[in-house]
DNA sequence: ATATATTATCGTATATTTGCGATAAAGGAT
DNA sequence: ATCCTTTATCGCAAATATACGATAATATAT
């Protein structure tokens, strides 16, 4: 059984999907609300902050960072991240582009 | 092992979460590309857009369905979908105002 | 009433995600 | 050099997601 055929898809709906996959659970939403408030980067705080293990949080931060949605330095024996605003405008961009653009023609909803 | 903590977080963290997972999948993102750029609600024609089979496509739109995503009516012995502009608009919304206006005070990026 | 067409749902196999504890790795402090 | 702090990674268990074929459900057509 061929599971999983992401790669039937077109390149710009697999980028637009995985960057939303970055985004589908509330525990890296929440990261992502930490680092957007702080003007510092954050290390460790966010685990603090979170109700998750030191190595989930690592985990999601892993995930964020290879999406692209977040950078990050190691600063001595800690870790700081931000978030990476570039990639976020392209993204937010790209998803208003496809839906905004379209929705002027079909403002009369069908259903 | 308690597994999936989403209660821990926000009502609005799980509600965007929700929302980007609703399209975290190649297969949704092109089934609503589908739908926008109709003016008249598409059914099966999907499936035959689609390299998927049927009963993989039902599931994803009933999935966008839960979401709110999309709308959906049924006509006979078809259905007929469109996308719901209105959650779009709210999430997309939410989206933007959740970074974009903290991404003014930190534009000077850190990492 | 029976057939046909369209879509939803069920059952199932496999892949992926989530979460944690334990451990490793890396640097700073004493 | 030895601890201590911080973070990443590994290994594992359990939950979800993905995909398909088969079947049910629904309405139209004959």
């Amino acid at each position: 059984m061929a599971i999983h055929k992401k790669e039937a898809f077109s390149q710009k709906e697999q980028e637009l999907a995985a960057f939303a996959k970055a985004m589908s659970h509330p525990a890296r939403i929440a990261i992502l609300k930490v680092l957007a408030q702080r003007n510092e980067c954050i290390c460790g705080e966010i685990v603090d902050l979170l109700p998750l293990a030191q190595s989930t949080v690592s985990q999601h931060l892993k995930e964020l960072k290879t999406a692209g949605l977040i950078d990050g330095t190691i600063d001595g024996p800690r870790s700081c991240y931000c978030i990476n605003w570039k990639a976020f405008e392209k993204f937010m961009g790209e998803f208003s582009f496809l839906f905004n653009k379209l929705k002027v023609q079909n403002e009369k909803a069908c259903c």
